[in-house]
DNA sequence: CTATCCATTCGGTATTGCCGAACATCGTTC
DNA sequence: GAACGATGTTCGGCAATACCGAATGGATAG
């Protein structure tokens, strides 16, 4: 949260601002009132109702009279979805989410490969009541989740030691993957199936199942995944799952004009 | 799109940094450089840099190199998927909104009523190739919706007159209702059937069908609408169409404890 | 009624965001 | 190959302006 400044020029004002925002993002639904953020940013009322009053007028934030509390503003909304439109990877693979997800019942993601890291930009669920938080635009972990295996198996050994330093291996569950050698062996797996899982081994009751998406140099630019409930999966639908994930991501490769490993792999 | 500026204090450079977003975000898909940025703002290059790198820090933007090109960032994404999932209504209308796209094949999306005026906050696509831009997060006409429609029926007429003169019943294709008269028989008609149309009032060749939710008071918070293309409707399945969208916008105001017209309408 | 919280307004100050010039680099053109 | 025009980048200096703190008015609680 503290700013580790980096050492080329920026506008001080304007971090400070997104801060509001990401504070205003992450506070209770309810909203949060002048004084509150004024506290938790020590800074001073005057100047932090100016900052406010700026992104209200953006409709980044919205003020809920009376109070005035504020919440995140629809503002938010737009320019997400019109960034994930913009992006020809979200825009191609939605209609084959659908699909997908009305076949499996499953919530359905696309990721971006974001050096190594899986960055989810697109989602569709399933039916269902059981609901589960499935973000977006975030840089998830690479090692708990079957997307973030499924772009790892495409990377040089050297490469996943180097995505495994960054984000430090770090256990979610009693079930993740802690230690470099155990993530070898697993990748190797999915590098022998096609597909990657994660076994509730980023959330508990949880798994997915990954397949990568490539471009037309044959390089991995992201993936897709399914996810659902842990009791409602036999192991035998697993092979069966994995094939039809990898069917519908070589569908999205295919759209890109992509390739799958030219020449062989390696 | 030109400052306004209203009376009450501002940050400058906040605002400036906004509309460095709206404009990249607003710009081609393979984005934008400095110098473009920097002569449709008016601006100098190296105060425009500065908050371009702020921008990126935080990941509203994204730097694509060489060049650099500056493309919309993955936190836009990231915080209109949370700002979406705050809000209430989304959270509890999305399965419903899944369920009635399974069993119409076409898209569903839920608006929040605005001062009269529809913003759509969550969408779930139908299956089928055929794709067209259903935005979120934008404040929409509502004369020409089919969301917008039902929640003017549930406006006094003193209030639609108010709206009708905001939006000014601007024309978007030929059929669309552009007099105050025609508008008030529209929106009785909509009070008789208990759902709205749009029948190629606002794109043409597109169909919509809405119907309003409301809360524990028996105010209309929002709409649900069914979007399709034109040619795939007879006019029978219109009104087996508008009942079942009445019937899971009921299902969504039943969730949030809302209630329909206590004691009668008016 | 007093006390305490709140949002908001308003000057004054110095912080800092802005500009413009200068430099480095690339691609074109002559 | 040299000269040009475009770019992105750095840097010093000035003035705009973003910040603070005190003061006001209102609301709520004790």
């Amino acid at each position: 949260m503290s700013k580790t400044f980096t050492s080329s020029t920026q506008v001080g004002s304007v971090a400070r601002a997104l801060e509001l925002v990401e504070i205003i993002v992450h506070g209770p639904s309810d909203g949060l009132s002048l004084a509150e953020i004024a506290r938790t940013t020590e800074r001073s009322k005057s100047a932090v109702l100016a900052t406010l009053r700026t992104l209200a007028d953006f409709g980044y934030i919205r003020s809920l009279e009376p109070g005035p509390k504020y919440l995140p503003g629809m503002m938010l909304v737009r320019l997400g979805d019109l960034t994930a439109a913009k992006d020809p990877l979200s825009a191609i693979a939605r209609p084959i989410l659908t699909e997908l997800s009305e076949k499996t019942g499953l919530t359905i993601r696309v990721a971006r490969n974001a050096g190594g890291f899986p960055v989810f930009i697109e989602r569709v669920d399933g039916p269902g009541v059981v609901r589960f938080h499935t973000p977006l635009g975030a840089r998830e972990l690479p090692h708990v989740s079957s997307a973030g295996k499924a772009i790892l198996a495409e990377l040089s050994d050297e490469e996943i030691r180097a995505v495994a330093k960054e984000c430090g291996l770090v256990p979610r569950t009693k079930k993740t993957i802690t230690t470099l050698s155990e993530l070898q062996v697993e990748i190797e797996k999915v590098r022998r199936d096609g597909f990657a899982t994660d076994d509730e081994e980023d959330v508990q009751g949880i798994f997915c199942i990954g397949a990568a998406i490539f471009d037309h140099f044959g390089k991995c630019i992201g993936a897709i995944s399914a996810t659902g409930v842990h009791r409602d999966l036999s192991m035998t639908q697993v092979n069966k799952l994995g094939k039809l994930v990898i069917k519908y991501a070589d569908q999205i490769t295919k759209q890109l004009h992509g390739r799958k490993h030219p020449g062989g792999r390696k």
